[in-house]
DNA sequence: TCTCGCATTGCAATCGATTGCAACAAGCCT
DNA sequence: AGGCTTGTTGCAATCGATTGCAATGCGAGA
């Protein structure tokens, strides 16, 4: 329970020089520690004692490099269309923890790569590493062609984000039209007649939440939303959303947000303007990140299963890994239905 | 512009295949690439215009294992006290996302841990993998011991935590004790004499914030504060500190909050069950996340400067790998007062 | 007693890039 | 003309662990 280890003479930082210690060879050693069946059990014993006794780990550079296995996994955050979003983002934050959960679960560690991609091939970069045997993107940003000339010869690559038809790249999230329609459904269900969508369109994942927004208002004999850009920054997002809401505020009467995030920060600006929710402006935000829950009034959101999502990724991540092919996973929205819309 | 490189007859995966290629020697190539002096500058255009055009990429691990230098600094979150604890907490992800930029931008890549310290030489096992020139942890868990025991010998290590006097292993933090007694004097100001405080004691900054919101109320002749146990897992957290809240409000007038999470959470609660803040209950957090400007009442919080925080681990780490010795940072706290009290 | 098989172990090649040192050529000086 | 510097390049060792193959020793069966 306390200090066990005898103190090590020599560090013995080699297989080489823990074999000289044990007076046998270095490949007995390498097949001792890796409790091969080929070394005598006696022998397998005395080594991983001493082994143990000398705080031996063994280097995972050379290892690595003569199985031509790394263990690692890259998780890569590409921010192109959105330089100054952080890495902090919840979103990220939240897909992120349950990666990483569930790739350590299964013995692999995470390169996590926050990207801008300023230079053409800076997936390649990161794929052609030899650092990695799989790589987990989290969104696709606006680097959709990136992505896809990478996956055509590239295998061990699953993305979070929306699937076209006909594209190569495996993907896992939810369907993002449908999830916009629900949540503009809900608002209109609610009385809502001219709605406003808060986010911008050049991620493919946004506006085909957009899209399920329009349908929607469209199929009711509605006029067309109204859509407002606004950054990710969680800096800038604030003020531009007051000034969207000052601007347009008395044209609509409720608000679907692109995300959560902007949801929350709508909420604040929504509070700071007097303005009351739902009473005044019902607020319908997308993705239900735990924060959802924290805010007041609690957050109506469009559901998507993160957690679901993220075990989904690691799985045909593991699959394309051992050869096998998997195909992508487009997920059912649900609308949560809170206080806010 | 669009596709460019010539088609790679020949993969070209190696120094030895490019070398081939070009008629010259691996070491030449291996030189051409790095730029190195000592090639002809005409051999080295053309050595590296033809890696371009193949593709052409080094194997990181083989030179990692030659350079002995991995350019990888291990990030790791210690769970000890609190398994459930999840990786997504946004204190955690805040500053991760703080050092992550600035890792990334000094060329390192980041490997990313969750560990539940069971084994040991859980410590041991990341430093001694040979997979990483330092290692930064977020957060000393109730591992203060094991991270002694280490920095004793491991070099490249900072913390984020709590600094004890005499201490071994190099820490930025803040002054925790006196971020608790600004919290109680604030709340004291306002006239509160009974402040609970939410949050439990086994993690030395925590216990730290307690004693500091003890020492104001002792300070200041009033009755000892309540101290309430709250996990830090979110599932759990805000049924545990509703039935805190039932149990003992009427006896308390003002909650400090271990944390900004805490906080919110505390918020959300007192929301439910009809309570105002500050009106009936002032509430103050700690650690002035992002998040905190979102809330509703926005959080009156003691600042940790998270930002500053995660830029001179990096820096200290730095100077530790150069073989430079680099002294804990200890921040002074700030009060920010916004709403909640 | 001889041979064969089995259980262990050692040997040496290998993964792919880096780098000190030697080799070589060309040009310059005395 | 011989010796020397300067500029390039190749050679081969090295980083440390893994693994196919050969070698050893032992006991059992014929």
């Amino acid at each position: 329970m306390s200090n066990d280890a005898p103190p090590s003479d020599r560090p013995a930082r080699t297989l080489a020089d823990l074999a000289r210690l044990a007076g046998v060879s270095a490949g007995t050693v390498s097949r001792a520690l890796t409790n091969s069946s080929l070394v005598n059990p006696e022998t397998r014993q005395r080594i991983q004692a001493l082994a143990a006794a000398h705080d031996f780990r063994v280097n995972q550079m050379a290892r690595r490099l003569r199985t031509q296995k790394t263990g690692v996994i890259g998780v890569v955050v590409p921010l192109g269309h959105e330089r100054r979003q952080h890495l902090s983002d919840p979103f990220f934050m939240t897909i992120l923890g349950h990666l990483a959960d569930a790739l350590t679960e299964n013995g692999y560690d995470v390169m996590l790569s926050r990207i801008i991609p300023d230079a053409e091939d800076w997936l390649e970069r990161i794929v052609d590493s030899g650092m990695l045997d799989g790589v987990l993107l989290i969104g696709q940003s606006d680097q959709f062609e990136a992505i896809e000339r990478v996956a055509r010869r590239y295998r061990p690559l699953v993305a979070w984000g929306s699937c076209q038809p006909g594209q190569v790249h495996c993907t896992v999230g939810t369907e993002n039209m449908t999830g916009g329609r629900l949540a503009a459904e809900h608002l209109i269900a609610r009385g809502v007649r001219r709605i406003a969508f808060l986010g911008e369109l050049r991620a493919p994942e946004l506006r085909e939440r957009f899209e399920g927004v329009r349908a929607a208002t469209e199929a009711a004999g509605l006029p067309e939303p109204l859509q407002l850009d606004t950054h990710l920054a969680s800096e800038m997002m604030e003020q531009e959303i007051a000034a969207h809401l000052v601007r347009h505020l008395a044209r609509i009467d409720g608000i679907a947000a692109g995300s959560d995030m902007i949801a929350m920060t709508t909420l604040r600006v929504l509070a700071d303007q007097g303005m009351t929710v739902p009473g005044d402006v019902p607020v319908v935000g997308y993705d239900d990140l735990p924060l959802g829950l924290q805010t007041v009034p609690r957050l109506t959101t469009v559901r998507q299963d993160i957690a679901r999502g993220a075990r989904a990724m690691v799985e045909r991540l593991f699959a394309r890994i051992a050869g096998q092919d998997a195909p992508s996973l487009v997920m059912p929205p649900e609308l949560v239905v809170r206080d806010s819309a």
